[in-house]
Order: structure tokens, then C-alpha cells, then sequence
RNA sequence: GGGCGGUUAGCUUAGCCUGGUUGAGCGCGGCGCUGAUAACGCCGAGGCCGGGGGAUCGAAGCCCCCACUGCCCA
């Protein structure tokens, strides 16, 4: 058996990770596993993009992933570990348009633009570069023993043609169409996106109040509100509320129409005017808003936009007002909508209802075509409002324009302000899958519930069609063919590769733009035109979302599509019950009506010291910064001055209206002065502390906020549970403890032995429950509770005389056999949450005396089983009694300054009525450090007594003084300065000394006499000697005198401070007897000593 | 505009589901212990449990309203 030293974490972990792939011990665990088929845990990775870093919070999800992963492993099951990447998608893509130098689609696209065929390439080798160096990030954080040689990578061919076979299935089932519809599309990146993909944000903007010119009489007006002027080219309708009440304003000479709940607040307080003043205003006739149905106005842009007019002559609704009781409220605007079906979810529902045309004439790159008119054609919307506005203003019909702060759409990805515009789009449609989804939903074990029952339920409550189709260019191509006859248009839907060969022929080696767009064959229905791909990639969270079937040939080689079973659990943060939670559940109802998970973990965000991570606010946190030690250790100063950088980066971080100089100065100014502050680093290396703290720390579903503080805290657990075991060791070791020869018979074990195996066995137990309901946060709390309270804080300590190398006691050997056993359990519970340490201390402690269960590693080894017998809640309960009185005891005599080093006579403990029989009285004694513990049935009447009671105990302590106990007293002094000094000279544990010792005071020479025999065993003497005179200094000795106050018969030592001020002819003051000390009133022990 | 969290000591938080004298760690002040020792223990100060109302014998907890804060949806 080695020794184990000093707690080096990081040492530690990059000699076991290294050991595990000398060792391949990935192998050995496969082939350790079960084959039944019942023994299979399928657990599913989400997973993570391959942008190449891995960030704290990645690091947080794949640790709680790993813990299951290898508690189910011990558990004795066939785990399914297949990492996944996700290799598709809009931010690798703007990543090599960034290495590229390209600013959007068009360069791409273009004659002389770098070509397709090139950026895919460049998508490809990006993504695969990527994903060897992640594996390697996600191994160093002690998620080994996962497949991540064979990992599932979404652009392989094998899973596109998953993704196809989803695709398929919705097209069989009847869930796959093609809408034309508004989308929220970003003009940058030349897409559509889903509503997963944009977030909004607060930006300045100008809302506008126009009236619309009545086509009945030219001096009424139609009063309508608007943030968006640029969609005022588009507008073909206005909707009123039926419910609303409605009034005819007159204004100066004109008749204004808006809801009467908005008039004041336009009239008088935005335009000023004044009721019944001449150039005022005054109410005329109401109208329920139901009248105004079917009034036709003229478009307050007709002449620029001749389009319009053969809109109306389309559809004699258009320029009308619909009803809407929906989307027109009474408050905020004038109580009139405008209305462009192109543009706008809302607008596009009624628009369809009454029969209106689509109108959009904006394309994808943001900009109006020719069907806006001349003046418009080619112009940027979100660009073009002002010049609107001055054409209104020209016209005479622009009523108000204000400032308003309100939310708007953007781009996820490059935060692009978004535009609505309606296109052709491919939808699955779920929302005919909704009922059933809810229902699936509520079989799903959600940790935590609301995850389930609200937060996702709430989703699916409010589902629309999924958008499938985009327009981009890295990902996976829609397998839907086309026939391009325009009588014809038969479409066909790709679900395999073989399919694809069957009809077409052929089948590229890659499937993925532009090759497969060169796959086309002859219409089969009309015999006349090709069948030809649509232009459209799928959305990537569909590659995601077929991943249970798509990734079955990377799991175990088969393809399983029909035939898949649910994964057993999965495990993601909150944002994806929009994303992959509901992309997983939506692709298996669509292509197989079941669910595809039973059991879901949803966890946080990752903040740091209270603020959302942020480079550029300084409190990011990553995981290499955490094993090489490099935290930055914030003061509450820095904090305080991140948290106002970062509230004004998060103000002026998409509000580009408003003057930022200001900010940007306090901002600049708030930064110096926190880096001025001297950096202090953290200096706790290596992840399994972090594997640890951010386990154990967050509430399932809670962000986890990481706090140095916290952090350091952690790290004493694992330095106190790594203390233990050296502990342990060195007294085996002392004590020649054989494992094989040394054994326990429990029914023969003290009590206090029964206790410690009764806790570590109550902790299995609770464990093991903890785990298999996934409640992962509370494993480390109990270990930790386990750890400090238990073992280290009380069984330690109560056992530490007992194993010591001189104790006589047969029954030591007892008591190492427990220990031994219940640190093995230890070990074993400690694995999943931290398997370098565990292995490490599996290694040199238990691993070469085992040979009967002996592993290779600690990672082959089972979960323990609870046994019930060792686990007996009385005994328990008695130590928490017995623990309380001792804590009393101690803290009585600390406050009436008797040390506890210093024997007192005798306990008497007064049970109350309900008080049960009191075990432990040895333990009480013990550690009390009292000469007998009595159980009374009254106050003792002799003696000195001090007291204090407990709930079922009063307490009685006699710290009446003898000969004894003062000789006891001064012993337990001097033998401490004796011990302290070997320390500080540096002599081990046992290594003998020559030891002199003197005392001319008759007591304390007496009292060394008494007690010779004691000093030699405690400090090791080999020889010792006693005399009474002056004690000579001599080279290569250590010199020491030990004074106590002899004042009465106090015997206290006086500190070497204390003593040295009195030997100045200073007076000093005894702190037992409170009595002062001159040179007269001292007695002093000569200590000498060196190395045998 | 709607929904979901959070608000407990200077800091970080437990307790809430299932009502019955708020519990800890860090920090602070004091004391002590000690061959697990750059470790540990004890004592102390520090809480109108965000505010208001309600049902209850009784609320940090349950119900309603409000405030601040974060997130999600529109």
C-alpha cells in the first residue's frame, strides 16, 4: 500500500485519467456488461453544437449526465452512452462566413462569390474539427467511459437519412404541407425562422396615428395606430372590435372615426386640442363597432403603390374594415388596426377569413419588390419609415408620431431586426397532434414537476404548425421532390437512401447541397416533367429531433426505425421545452403517434456570482479556468460594480436610438476601478470540486449560480473526505492491520461502531432512492452532511485514541475493520459524482487486499446494496441524544474556563419523564473528558456544581478540585506543549526522543514523578529523566520552559506571551483563577529535548 | 398583454409540496481543541422570512392583491 499525501486534485485527476486509457478501462467496463435485454438503460444525448468550446454551462450538463450514466452502470445496467454532436446549422455557418470574410447569402451565392460548393466544405471540415477536441474537454471533466469514439454526428449520412424517414412518416400520416404564410424572417441571414429562434428585445421605435380617408365622404377619416409604418405599404384592410364603441370626432371640419376610449388621449393630450374650443374638438355620434363592418376607405398611398388598386380589384373587401373581437383591444392605439395580412400573424388570420389576398411584396433580403411601386422597389423596410411618415406628413394625413419603447423581434443568432413577410414555407402540422401530446406529456417523469406540468404544458397549449423548411445552406436538404410540370407539381418524399436510388437511380455519397440538388428523375404521374428538390433545408431542430431513430446505427449498428424504444431519461436545460424536448416528442408523434422519453431532467442557466456570464462584464467562468485554478475571486466591491455594467450593457445593448456616450463613460470608468483591485486567483485546481459544488448546489429546474465562495466551501468537503482517508491509512498502516485477517462480527461491535454503520447505511439507502427518482441535487448535500458530520466531525474523533499505535485494545482492529469497510462504501457512493478521486483511493487503499471482489477499477464495481440490519434508527437516536448532552457538557465547562483537556470530577445527568434509557455513557465520558457520568434521580447535594438542562436531560457537572485533577491538569498542559513542540521541529508521529525534564517547585517535580510512565508513551521518550536541577542548553537540543500559575492551587499554564511579559516584571493575570501572576507566583517545568 | 420562477442574517442559501418555536456555510467578534493540522470545535452578535390583506386556534409555508427581479410566451 502507497502512501497517500496531501490533497493535489489536479495531480490526482490527470494521473487517473491517463491510467484509464493506458488501462482501457472504457473496454473492460463494455465487457462487463449485461446482455439481457432487460438490464439496458437507454439514456439520450442532446446534443451540443460543435462550435469548439465547451462553457461552464455545457460543463454543468454533461457532469449530471455522467453521474447518471455511471450510477446505472454500477446499478448493473447496459448504459447507452452515445454522445451526439450537432453539427448543422446558422452558427457554424456564420462562423465560416466570419473566417471567410463574406457578409451574407448573396456573396456566397453570387457568380464570382466563393461558390457553395467551397462553404459546405469549409461547414464540413469546421464541424468535424471540432468535435475530436470537445471529446477531449468533455473526458478531462471525468465524463470518461462514454462512446466518444463513435459518437453521433448529424451531417453522416446515416442520420440524414433518419431525418428523411421523419419526414416520411409526416407526409404518410398526413401532417407534412405547404403553407404560404407571414414568418418572422431575417433579412441577414436570408431565412425563415421558427419561433425558437428569435428573441425579443426592448428597442426604441416611432409609433405613428394616421387617418384613412373615407371613401364615403372625403372630409371623414378612419383613425388608425401603427409602430410599424413601413407595413402601411401593405396594408389592404382596417379591423375594428365589434364589442368596442366607436365615436364620430369632429375636428376642426373633419370627422375623425376611432374608439372612444382612446379619444382624450389623443386629442387633448397628444395633439393639444382643446373640447368645444373653436380649432377643438367635440364628440359626435357613437357607433357600436359592429356598423362600421364592411366601410371601404382609400389606401393612404394608393397613388405611390399602383398595386393596390388590382388588389382591390381582386377582392372588393380589400380597403374594408373587417371584425376582429381577437386582436383589437380597447386600450393602447385608437381602438382601429391596420391591417397587413403579409405581415403579421394576426392580420394574416382574419385576411384569410374574409378572403383577402396575401399581400407581401417584400423579399427575403428585407426589401421591397416591384409590387411596392417604383418608390419603393429595392428599399430596405426597416430604412424607409421615415420617408413614409414625410409622404403622410405631405399628404396631410400623418395625425401623431411618437417615441415608444416597446419589444420587437430579433435575430437569435446575429440579432438582426426581423421582418414579417409571408412565404412559402413547409409545415409539419402538430397542432392536430396537440391533445395527444399533452396526454404523452403527462406520462413523462418531470424533474422537476413544473417542468412537465407547467412549463412544458403551457408550450404545447399554445403550439402553432412547425415550420420545417429554411432557406439556408449548411444542414440537411428536405427530402421532398417536386415535378416541375406546372400542371402537374406531383410531389414525392425521400425517406431512405435506397428509395432515393429506386426512383432516381443514383445516390450521392453526400447528401447535402449542392450534390443531392443534382438528383432528379422523370415524373412518374405526368410522364412529362423531372421530379427536382426543393431548394429548402430542414430547420436543425429536426435533425435533433429524429435523433432516436437516426442515431440508432451509431448506438449498436442496426437501424431501428419502426421498432425504436423510448429513452429511459434525458437530461437538458429549460430552454429546450421549446427546443429539443418539444422537437424529440413532436418528430415521434408525427411519424409514430408515441412518446420517445419517460423520464426528463430539466436543469438552469449558469450565472455567476449573481449576474448572467458575460466576457465583457468580467465574470465568465470557464471550466479550464476551474482546473487551473484561475477564478478570479471577487470582492463584494467588484460585484457590486459588475452589476452595474451589466445593467447598463443590457440597456444599451440593442437600444441604438439613444445616446450611449454617457453609459459607455460610467461604464469605462466602473471597469478601472475594478481591475485596479489586485486579481486574487482561486487556488483550488482540478474539476472534481466543481463536479461537486455544481451537482449538489442548484434545485432541479433553478439556474445555478456560481459563487466563489461557495466553491471554496466545497472543496473542504473533498480535502476533509481525502484527510479522512489518510487518516485512515496511516493507522493501518501503524497497526499492521491485515483486511484479510481483521474482521468485524456486528453483533459483537461497540455501539459506537453500530452507529457509524448504521449511517453509512441509512445513506446508502437514501441514496439510492435519491438516485433512482433523479433527484441529483440532493447527493451531494447528503454526502457532504455524511462526510463532515458524521465521519470526520464525530466517528473520527471518538475513535482516534482508540486506533492509536500504543493503544493495547484487542478491539482496535475491530474498530479499523469497520472503518475500512464503511470508507469502502464511501468510495463507492462517491464514484458517479466523482470518479477521479474515488478511483484514486479505490487504487491504493482497498483495491490489492480485495481480492475476492477485486477490479481493475472502482467504475466496474456494483452500487452497494443496503443491509437492513446494520441500519438501526434507535441507535441513531441515541447518539443525536448522546451528542447533544456532550455538546452541553462542553460548552458549560468552556464557559466557566475549564479546558477540556482538564479532567472534572464527576457528570450527573437527571433524565426527564420522557427520557429513554441513555446508551453511550463510555462516549459521554470520553469525550467530555469527565471521571464518571452518573445517572441521578435528584440534584447531587455535595461537590462544586455548575448546571444546564436539555429537553430530556438536566445536567449536573462537579468541578470540585483534588490532588489529582490538578496534577491531571497540569499533565494534559505539558504533554500539549511537549507534542506542539515536536511539530513544530518536525519529528514524525512515534519517532522516539531523549527527553529531560525539571522542576524546582516541589508539586510539579512531584507530579512528573507521579506520572513519568504517561509522558514516555504519549511523546515517545527513549529515555527519559527527572530532576530538580537548572536544565543546561546544549547544541542540537530543543529548549522550552513551561510556566504555570501556582496561585492557590490553580496549576494553569501561562502562555509563553503571558509568561514572558510577567519575567519583564510586567503583571499578568491568570485567565483560570483570574489572580494575578508575578515571577513569585510561577512554577516552571524545564523541557529538553533531540532526536534519538 | 399573458404565464412561470425568485425575494429568508452583510454574502450564498436550506426549509415551502404535506402549516405547529426560521437551519446552515462564509464573513465578523470572542474562546477553545489539536499528531487528520494550511484542518477543526464551541459561544456570541446579526432575520418585522419583500409589502399588504384573507381563511385558520396557529403562516416563511395555503389563498388573493401589490412591489421589485429574472426568464418564457405574444
Amino acid at each position: 500500500m502507497k502512501t497517500l499525501e496531501k490533497f493535489d486534485s489536479l495531480e490526482i485527476e490527470e494521473r487517473i485519467i491517463k491510467w484509464w486509457e493506458t488501462e482501457k478501462t472504457y473496454d473492460l467496463i463494455k465487457k462487463a456488461e449485461p446482455k439481457a435485454k432487460n438490464k439496458k438503460f437507454f439514456y439520450l444525448d442532446g446534443p451540443p453544437y460543435t462550435t469548439g468550446n465547451v462553457h461552464l454551462g455545457t460543463a454543468w450538463n454533461k457532469i449530471l449526465k455522467d453521474m447518471i450514466i455511471k450510477y446505472k452502470r454500477m446499478r448493473g445496467f447496459r448504459v447507452v452512452d452515445t454522445p451526439g454532436y450537432d453539427t448543422h446549422g446558422l452558427p457554424i455557418e456564420v462562423l465560416i462566413e466570419k473566417k471567410l470574410g463574406i457578409k451574407n447569402k448573396k456573396e456566397i451565392l453570387d457568380q464570382n462569390g466563393i461558390g457553395i460548393e467551397k462553404f459546405i466544405k469549409e461547414c464540413r471540415e469546421f464541424s468535424l474539427s471540432q468535435i475530436e477536441p470537445m471529446n477531449e474537454q468533455f473526458k478531462r471533466l471525468g465524463c470518461n467511459f462514454w462512446n466518444w469514439d463513435n459518437p453521433y454526428i448529424t451531417l453522416k449520412n446515416t442520420y440524414i437519412q433518419g431525418v428523411w424517414w421523419t419526414i416520411k412518416k409526416a407526409w404518410e400520416n398526413g401532417y407534412l404541407y405547404q403553407g404560404f404564410r407571414p414568418m418572422n424572417c431575417c433579412p441577414r441571414c436570408g431565412t425563415a425562422l421558427a419561433k425558437h429562434e428569435f428573441e425579443y428585445y426592448d428597442i426604441q421605435d416611432t409609433a405613428i396615428f394616421v387617418k384613412f380617408r373615407s371613401v364615403e365622404d372625403p372630409k371623414t377619416f378612419y383613425v388608425i395606430w401603427t409602430t410599424t409604418p413601413w407595413t402601411l405599404v401593405s396594408n389592404t384592410n382596417i379591423m375594428a372590435n365589434p364589442d368596442i364603441e366607436y365615436v364620430k370626432m369632429r375636428v376642426k371640419d373633419e370627422t375623425w372615426i376611432m374608439g372612444i376610449a382612446s379619444t382624450a388621449d389623443l386629442l387633448q393630450n397628444k395633439l393639444g386640442l382643446t373640447l368645444k374650443a373653436e380649432d377643438g374638438f367635440e364628440y359626435g355620434e357613437r357607433i357600436p363597432g359592429s356598423k362600421l363592418e364592411g366601410k371601404k376607405y382609400i389606401h393612404p398611398l394608393a397613388d405611390e403603390i399602383p398595386y393596390q388598386a388590382e388588389l382591390e380589384g381582386e377582392e372588393p373587401k380589400v380597403h374594408s374594415i373587417l371584425m376582429s373581437r381577437e386582436y383589437v383591444q380597447e386600450s393602447g392605439g385608437s381602438g382601429l388596426v391596420h391591417s397587413a395580412p403579409g405581415h403579421g400573424p394576426e392580420d394574416f388570420e382574419v385576411g384569410l377569413a374574409n378572403g383577402i389576398p396575401i399581400f407581401s411584396p417584400v423579399e427575403m433580403d428585407g426589401c421591397y419588390n416591384s409590387q411596392a411601386g417604383k418608390i419603393f422597389e429595392g428599399k430596405y423596410v426597416h430604412e424607409v419609415n421615415r420617408e413614409i411618415m414625410d409622404m403622410l406628413i405631405e399628404k396631410g394625413t400623418l395625425i401623431h408620431e411618437e417615441n415608444i419603447q416597446h419589444e420587437y423581434a430579433h435575430c437569435w443568432r446575429c440579432k438582426t431586426k426581423l421582418v414579417y413577410r409571408a412565404t412559402k414555407q413547409w409545415f409539419f402540422k402538430v397542432t392536430a397532434l396537440r391533445n395527444e401530446m399533452l396526454k404523452a406529456n403527462e406520462e413523462i417523469l418531470w424533474i422537476p414537476k413544473r417542468a412537465g406540468f407547467t412549463n412544458f404544458k403551457s408550450w404545447l397549449n399554445s403550439l402553432q404548425d412547425w415550420c420545417i423548411s429554411r432557406q439556408r445552406l449548411w444542414g440537411i436538404p428536405l427530402s421532398i421532390w417536386v415535378c416541375d410540370d406546372e400542371d402537374c407539381g406531383d410531389i414525392d418524399v425521400i425517406g431512405s437512401m435506397n428509395e432515393l436510388k429506386e426512383k432516381a437511380g443514383e445516390c450521392p455519397e453526400d447528401l447535402h447541397i449542392p450534390v443531392i440538388d443534382q438528383v432528379t428523375w422523370k415524373c412518374s404521374k405526368c410522364n412529362k416533367g423531372t421530379m427536382r428538390r426543393v431548394p429548402d433545408l430542414a430547420d436543425v431542430w429536426l435533425d435533433s429531433g429524429s435523433v432516436m431513430w437516426a442515431s440508432q446505427q451509431f448506438v449498436d449498428g442496426h437501424e431501428h426505425y419502426d421498432t425504436w424504444e423510448p429513452a429511459d431519461f434525458i437530461l437538458e436545460g429549460k430552454d429546450q421545452i421549446r427546443g429539443w424536448f418539444n422537437s424529440l416528442l413532436s418528430s415521434a408523434m408525427l411519424s409514430s403517434k408515441r412518446k420517445n422519453y419517460n423520464a426528463c431532467f430539466m436543469h438552469g442557466w449558469v450565472h455567476s456570482h449573481g449576474m448572467k456570464m458575460s466576457k465583457s462584464i468580467g465574470n465568465a467562468v470557464l471550466p479550464e479556468d476551474l482546473i487551473e485554478g484561475k477564478v478570479e475571486i471577487l470582492t463584494e466591491k467588484q460585484k457590486e460594480n459588475m452589476r452595474k455594467i451589466a445593467t447598463l450593457a443590457s440597456i444599451s445593448k440593442f437600444d441604438k436610438t439613444k445616446k450611449t456616450d454617457t453609459k459607455k463613460k460610467v461604464r469605462k470608468a466602473a471597469k478601472k476601478k475594478f481591475i485596479k483591485d489586485d486579481k486574487r486567483w482561486s487556488n483550488i485546481k482540478g474539476i472534481e470540486t466543481f463536479r461537486f459544488y455544481c451537482v449538489g448546489n442548484v434545485p432541479p429546474g433553478r439556474d445555478f449560480n456560481f459563487d466563489y465562495k461557495e466553491y471554496t466551501d466545497t472543496f473542504k468537503v473533498l480535502n476533509t473526505l481525502w484527510n479522512t482517508y489518510l487518516f485512515a491509512q496511516e493507522k493501518m498502516n501503524l497497526n499492521k492491520f491485515d483486511a484479510k485477517k481483521h474482521k468485524f462480527v456486528y453483533e459483537e461491535l461497540s455501539l459506537v461502531d453500530k452507529w457509524i454503520l448504521s449511517k453509512t447505511y441509512s445513506l446508502i439507502e437514501e441514496l439510492t432512492k435519491l438516485y433512482d427518482v433523479y433527484e441529483l441535487p440532493s447527493i451531494p448535500n447528503r454526502l457532504q452532511d455524511y462526510i463532515l458530520n458524521d465521519l470526520s466531525r464525530w466517528y473520527i474523533t471518538i475513535i482516534r485514541d482508540r486506533v492509536d499505535v500504543n493503544a493495547e485494545d484487542e478491539e482496535k482492529f475491530t474498530t479499523l475493520a469497520v472503518l475500512r469497510h464503511i470508507l469502502y462504501k464511501l468510495c463507492l457512493m462517491m464514484a458517479p459524482l466523482n470518479p477521479m478521486i474515488s478511483e484514486e483511493i479505490y487504487q491504493k487503499m482497498f483495491k490489492d487486499e480485495m481480492i475476492s471482489k477485486s477490479k481493475a477499477s472502482i467504475h466496474l464495481e456494483k452500487w452497494p446494496k443496503v443491509v437492513k440490519k446494520y441500519i438501526d434508527e434507535s441507535i441513531e437516536s441515541q447518539m443525536h441524544e448522546a451528542r447533544q448532552i456532550i455538546d452541553e457538557v462542553r460548552s458549560l465547562k468552556s464557559e466557566n474556563k475549564i479546558k477540556l483537556r482538564w479532567p472534572t470530577k464527576s457528570l450527573s445527568l437527571l433524565p426527564t419523564e420522557e427520557s429513554k434509557e441513555l446508551e453511550f455513557i463510555d462516549l459521554i465520558e470520553d469525550m467530555c473528558n469527565v471521571k464518571e457520568v452518573l445517572i441521578v434521580e435528584e440534584k447531587p447535594d455535595k461537590g462544586k456544581i455548575i448546571e444546564t438542562e436539555l429537553p430530556l436531560y438536566k445536567i449536573y457537572l462537579d468541578i470540585k478540585d483534588s490532588k489529582k485533577l490538578q496534577q491531571e491538569r497540569i499533565l494534559a498542559d505539558l504533554l500539549r506543549t511537549i507534542q506542539f513542540l515536536r511539530k513544530q521541529n518536525k519529528l514524525q508521529t512515534g519517532e522516539e526522543i531523549n527527553l529531560k525534564i525539571a522542576s524546582k517547585h516541589p508539586f510539579l517535580l512531584g507530579t512528573l514523578k507521579d506520572t513519568k510512565i504517561r509522558i514516555i508513551e504519549k511523546v515517545t521518550a527513549n529515555p527519559m529523566e527527572i530532576t530538580n536541577l537548572q536544565i543546561e542548553k546544549e547544541d542540537g537540543w530543543i529548549f522550552h520552559d513551561f510556566h504555570v500559575c501556582t496561585n492557590g492551587k490553580c496549576f494553569a499554564m501561562i502562555r509563553e506571551k503571558a509568561a514572558k511579559k510577567i519575567f519583564e516584571g510586567i503583571e499578568g493575570k491568570c485567565s483560570y483563577c483570574s489572580k494575578s501572576i508575578t515571577q513569585d507566583t510561577v512554577g516552571t517545568i524545564q523541557i529538553k529535548f533531540k532526536r534519538v
